[in-house]
DNA sequence: TAAATAGTGTCTATGAGACATTATGTA
DNA sequence: TACATAATGTCTCATAGACACTATTTA
């Protein structure tokens, strides 16, 4: 009976074909009231000028002592090399895993797609780089209203990015009702009505403006959101008051 | 410029380490009051004589018009293979993906975590098989009390389960709240009781008879759940009411 | 001053927690 | 009859929806 470090010495890989393993990024933000997703055009086959979502493949090592990178950790390579920003001042998550034989023609394909929460702050510099990403924002907000499939029959998604895309917008649907996902999508610091716009851009419907109001008004005594001083001045009407976000 | 098709057609593997991937199955039930999860004995390296979670790779074709299993059908492959049962009488769900490096010493695997709800009148038949399966229940009372972590010091689970046992609970306990869940853990008629005592030992807390009552009053207006015929017999004090979950 | 938007107050319906009470079976 | 458990009823409080009203800015 040999000792597990026998074992592990002794161990070879099977001869099993092993699938390729990629991440692919849903990366939301929310500007002038619109959910928008960053979106690129493909420029080689297969899907050759379709939009797509960003991703890549994990790095995967066959060293004995480096295995290649967790698939977190390339998550937030593909995010920062695709939008130039530091993952640090972005929210990211695992949505789910789609892995369906075929979804990728060329060869077997397993892709853990992730989404990401881009502050309206921060959007703007990820279209605005010198090099050669060619991301660009996308609204969802003629998609948001139908309920219907994200497949626009003008232009559809490459692979099954269409499922992906709408997976990842019915999983922030649910999850902003019980965490607090939309602080990710205003500045630092943001006006209620601000807040209200990003829950009106995501759930697709509209917010009494005054029971909205109270529902924040539990987590200014709580204190999770604080007054920050000054006000939203240059628009018309009553400037609104200011708030940051103190995360827990 | 080449077509797609011609581009597929010269399309070659790149020589990139691919990693293996597995399923790693939670399977749930519970039994007398009590979540039970379904764990077997490792009999080899690594980790030998370890507890861990039933699965297996996920199969991978390299041809072109084989591109192996789905993820999916991997899930439920396995899990037939571990219980006996057949995937159409099982709650079956993609968890989430545990993709850190050297999570496995031997090589590089990525694990798509997938948890199984099992009702209590199935869940003999998976001990009782004749086979070389090694599954047996396992009592998670002890932990869902003390919150603590689930790696018992006494015998620590192989690999990472202990960490996507957790996550699998804390998935049912968040999501029992707001989906029909608890009537795949339950026999196809069931009593209040019976389905307040599923709720108790996911949740790891007491409900309110009364106030569990009225919860499912609704849904027997609503038409999810109707009353069946006959009543449960044999306890001590008065016999309850049968229903029957009306799947929508 | 008018228009526009921010912010407050109030009425009501619904649902949950706590808990007393009644009903129906078995030993 | 005593006991155990199922089922019902009630009181109270927290929260959400609807909506009227006040406040503060710019044009």
């Amino acid at each position: 009976m040999p000792t597990e470090k026998q074992f592990l010495a002794e161990y070879r890989n099977s001869d099993h074909p092993s699938p390729s393993v990629t991440v692919d990024l849903v990366i939301f933000t929310v500007q002038d009231a619109d959910l928008k997703v960053l979106l690129i055009r493909r420029l080689s086959h297969p899907f050759q000028g379709r939009l797509a979502l960003p991703g890549g493949f994990v790095r995967v090592g066959d060293a004995y002592d480096d295995q290649g990178e967790d698939v977190s950790a390339a998550a937030r390579r593909e995010l920062e090399e695709e939008t130039g920003l530091p993952a640090s001042e972005v929210y990211l998550e695992q949505l789910y895993t789609f892995g369906e034989a075929g979804r990728d023609p060329r060869k077997r394909v397993i892709s853990v797609a992730h989404y990401a929460l881009i502050r309206p702050d921060l959007a703007p510099m990820v279209t605005a780089r010198g090099d050669a990403s060619n991301a660009q924002w996308h609204s969802l907000s003629l998609l948001a209203e139908g309920e219907q499939t994200l497949d626009l029959p003008a232009d559809p998604l490459a692979f099954d990015h269409a499922h992906i895309l709408w997976t990842a917008l019915f999983r922030i649907r649910g999850k902003i009702d019980y965490a607090p996902i939309a602080f990710d999508l205003v500045p630092a610091t943001f006006t209620l009505p601000e807040l209200r716009a990003v829950y009106e851009a995501i759930k697709g419907e509209s917010y009494d403006p005054s029971n909205f109001r109270r529902r924040f008004k539990r987590m200014i005594e709580d204190g999770t959101i604080e007054q920050a001083p000054g006000k939203r001045v240059g628009g018309v009407g009553r400037p609104a008051r200011v708030y940051r976000f103190l995360r827990p």
